[in-house]
RNA sequence: GCCGGGGUAGCCGAGCUGGCACAGGCGGCGCACUCAAAAUGCGUUGGGGCAACCCCCCGUGCGGGUUCGAAUCCCGCCCCCGGCACCA
């Protein structure tokens, strides 16, 4: 071999490229007779050129769906951009051109970078959710929840981004903060759409256990932004008033404990208090403060509980005492019902209220364990569950018992009933903001609220469009978007000038790909009774709570309206850690961008893709490294020699195998196994690929150990085979040059079937074991395989010298005999 | 505070359901090839003790426990990452 050839992997990569394309080798239809996977990536948000952080993912999903086509699945594996959204607005604002040309720019970019990558998708079906043909079935989504009274509008406090100037879902304001530009946010009182998912909370939940194929941690975090909370809501009638507070506890068992009523300042009983109330300036002053007070510091723990009493007073329905009534701006008006009941023996905030403003405090739970509470001692509020005290007929009853009895008394007694609160809030959807889906609706002065009709659809976006942000809609200052006529009575009226969240295109994107050019509806339903659910979902976990909550919502309304056959899109999902620089995340404002096109020009696409799936397990963060893409194209290069070395041996007579043979065999065979097993149920394409290492480490060896006139054509030709296959996921350009070039083999290695490890090759003739005493390793014992008899393993294993000198003299208690593993021997 | 995930060489990381701790890579050192270098191939590489091989001791965040045997199981801590958090 001549050693000054190198593998030319510029001019190889590309090649390959086109030939897959001419062959169609990834393009897949609906087939009955083979088992479909679906393998999906989460798609881009196309605002730039993608860095190595973003291609991390696509290589990941690619080695999925490569693997799973050798294993002869029909591979559905698609890819297209969420292309609806403020980035392309903002930059199209900057740079003063349209954000429909700045969107489908950057998407020529990224199509091009996956296609350098060698991904391999069916690239007849991208998508782009900017596109009418896409948009269209965004609205028709709409109007399907709508028509299932899941969408409605109300007029709320919502969150406002000033910087994006719209509002936001809650899922999208982090720590008080816009998820997307981390301004502060703060509330305005609109009128807006929303969907109900919190019709859904309870199955959105519970549906979480049947996603086993989910890492814990997406399903913690979901279950902790549903935050279901199980109780009673309680009404306390106001003193004087022909009015009562409703309030929601989950500790119905200290009811009695109650010793204030706390109101949150903007309760909606509020206005009817102050009537005539001589302490109202106050009180309205008090309100004032509350409302200009940031999310952030309203919500911060460390401030000191403020509040004010109202004058008035409310009767424990349960104890028949009379109650203060004060305003408390650590009550918020979003959960339960804005009215908290003061327990403050036995809740840490109502405990540090009463001690600022000196108020009482009574025990009426008892721990099981511990000390006897002292009112006139205790320096924190003990939430603990126990025994009910100073609560007259339920004195005695614990626990979940106490719970339900008192639940059970206030709904017979009609105080009130069982309830369930959530935390999670419904999906605002308005955006006011140009480059989105718009609304599909219309409003009449006389019919009020009307959609548009399925055949109406898409309403268009208008191409022309001042979008420079002014606080409101800029489809509103378009008068010929603005006029309609009333689809129900034909009269003149006004559209809806909002468009929708980008995270309502990204919800059903999946459904879509299934028959990404259909006419008829969103998708085939036929299309998804094969191809759906996603079988494997790769994507990141900042979408944690966001687009995989949507998703999940979309697709059980859609599950409900019989269109797919299954309540829950994506069965298996890895969620993937980042790529570091310099220890943080790729920016381009923090300067530390990797661009894969620089990896690819210089080490070529396979070494890029090695060095990402083999520098970490997927999901977890790894930091890139100059030397770590050098040790890769450097195995690149060696798995290449190693073949164009060996493809050579000429064909001879079979001949016994002899002990370097069996060893290469024995490698060869057991870091298949290991890499089937890795990528089949583990998903560990770093582990993996340190067993393809070995694998050609061993080829190595050999050759070292045998001389080349000696090398067994039969072995060699079983160790190519094998080689070039398994590597074909990981490093498809190289394996199907090796395959097709140097191997001269017909058709794609891609389409060849994934090889099955040969059992007999892993056993060997010895094993040796482990002779430990007292649990220390002091030496070996080598046996034929077939040695398995405890009693002469342990004979043997007492003669060893050294085993004899670390016994020394001391009586042998016992010795535990593992067969094929080791011996330990037990001395006093 | 609650919940989830972690802590193994100089670095990235293997180690499954208890059985030789550290696979594979990076980096380091050495050898071969070369006039030389690069590239490549081979060897070596946890710490300590010993003149030295053998060998011995120590070593998976810390402290206990279970076990013939623990990185792995149990108990109690410490630290790091992530989520939720005045949610009644």
């Amino acid at each position: 071999m001549d050693l000054e050839e190198r593998y030319d992997f510029a001019r190889t990569e590309p090649q390959w490229q086109r030939r897959w394309e001419a062959e169609r080798l990834y393009e897949v239809e609906e087939d009955r007779d083979r088992p479909k996977f679906y393998l999906l990536e989460m798609f881009p948000y196309p605002s730039g050129a993608l860095h190595m952080g973003h291609v991390r993912n696509y290589i990941i999903g690619d080695v999925l769906a490569r693997y799973r086509r050798m294993t002869g699945h029909n591979v559905l594996h698609p890819m297209g951009y969420d292309a609806f959204g403020l980035p392309a607005e903002n930059a199209a604002i900057l740079r003063g051109v349209h954000p429909a040309d700045w969107t489908y720019d950057i998407i020529r970019t990224i199509r091009r970078q996956l296609k350098m990558l060698g991904i391999s998708y069916d690239w007849r079906r991208e998508v782009a959710s900017c596109h009418p043909g896409y948009y269209r079935w965004t609205q028709w989504m709409f109007l399907l929840l709508h028509r299932r009274g899941l969408a409605y509008r109300k007029l709320a406090p919502v969150n406002w981004c000033p910087q994006c100037s719209t509002v936001l879902a809650n899922e999208q304001v982090e720590d008080g903060c816009c998820w997307r530009c981390h301004s502060v946010v703060g509330k305005r009182e609109l009128e807006q759409w929303f969907f109900r998912i919190t019709a859904y909370a309870d199955r959105l939940l519970e549906d979480l256990d049947l996603l086993e194929g989910w890492p814990e941690r997406v399903r913690t975090m979901q279950r902790n932004w549903i935050g279901r909370s199980e109780g009673v809501e309680i009404r306390f009638p106001v003193v004087g008033l022909d009015a009562a507070l409703t309030v929601f506890t989950t500790r119905q068992d200290t009811v009695f404990g109650v010793t204030f009523m706390a109101l949150a300042p903007e309760h909606p009983l509020l206005p009817r208090l102050l009537e005539g109330n001589g302490r109202a300036a106050e009180i309205r002053e008090y309100i004032e403060k509350a409302r200009k007070m940031t999310e952030i510091d309203r919500a911060s723990t460390a401030r000191e509980k403020t509040g004010v009493f109202t004058g008035h007073y409310c009767t424990n329905p349960l104890s028949g005492e009379k109650i203060p009534i004060w305003v408390a701006d650590y009550v918020l008006m979003e959960y339960g019902s804005g009215a908290v009941m003061g327990v403050p023996a036995h809740d840490q905030r109502d405990f540090e209220f009463v001690r600022t403003h000196r108020l009482p405090l009574r025990v009426v739970v008892q721990p099981q364990d511990g000390p006897e509470l002292d009112p006139a001692t205790m320096v924190e509020a003990s939430p603990a569950y126990g025994r009910m005290v100073n609560s007259g007929q339920f004195d005695g009853l614990c626990g979940e018992d106490a719970l339900r009895r008192v639940a059970d008394y206030i709904e017979e007694h009609g105080l009130g009933r069982r309830a369930v609160h959530y935390r999670l809030r419904d999906w605002l959807i308005s955006r006011q903001r140009y480059w989105g889906a718009p609304i599909p609706v219309i409003y009449c002065s006389g019919c009020g609220v009307v959609p548009v009709p399925e055949n109406a659809l898409p309403v268009l976006l208008p191409p022309e469009v001042d979008f420079q942000p002014k606080g409101m809609s800029p489809l509103a200052a378009c008068p010929e978007f603005v006029a309609a006529y009333c689809p129900s009575c034909g009269g003149q009226a006004r559209r809806e000038t909002d468009t929708m969240d980008t995270f309502v295109c990204s919800s059903w994107y999946f459904l879509r790909y299934l028959s990404p050019r259909y006419e008829g509806g969103p998708f085939r339903t036929e299309a998804a009774a094969y191809w759906f659910p996603v079988d494997q979902y790769v994507g990141g976990i900042e979408h944690a709570v966001l687009h995989l909550l949507y998703a999940r919502f979309f697709t059980k309304v859609l599950y409900d309206e019989g269109m797919v056959p299954h309540p829950e899109p994506f069965r298996r999902l890895l969620t993937q850690g980042m790529v570091l620089k310099d220890g943080s995340a790729m920016s381009k404002s923090r300067g530390n961008v990797v661009s894969p096109d620089d990896m690819v020009r210089r080490y070529g696409a396979d070494a890029t893709r090695l060095t990402t799936l083999f520098a970490a397990p997927p999901e977890k963060d790894f930091e890139w490294t100059d030397q770590g893409i050098e040790g890769a194209a450097r195995f690149v290069a060696r798995v290449w020699r190693l073949v164009r070395a060996w493809k050579t041996i000429p064909g001879g007579p079979p001949r016994p195998p002899a002990e370097a043979e069996r060893d290469l065999r024995r490698a060869l065979h057991a870091s298949l196994r290991r890499i089937t097993c890795d990528l089949e149920e583990r998903q560990q394409m770093n582990t993996a690929l340190a067993a393809a290492m070995e694998m050609v480490n061993a080829a190595y060896a050999y050759r070292e150990r045998v001389q080349p006139q000696d090398h067994d054509p039969a072995v060699v030709a079983e160790f190519l085979d094998i080689l070039v296959r398994v590597i074909a996921p990981f490093l498809p350009h190289l394996a199907e040059e090796l395959w097709r070039t140097e191997l001269g083999r017909t058709g794609s290695v891609h389409c060849q079937p994934w090889p099955a490890w040969d059992r007999g090759a892993l056993e060997a003739d010895e094993v040796t074991l482990v002779v430990q005493v007292n649990g220390r390793v002091r030496d070996r014992l080598t046996l034929p395989a077939d040695v398995t008899d405890g009693e002469s393993i342990r004979l043997r294993a007492l003669e060893l010298d050294r085993v004899k000198q670390a016994v020394g003299g001391r009586r042998v208690a016992r010795v535990v005999v593992v067969p094929g593993r080791l011996v330990n021997v037990v001395v006093e």
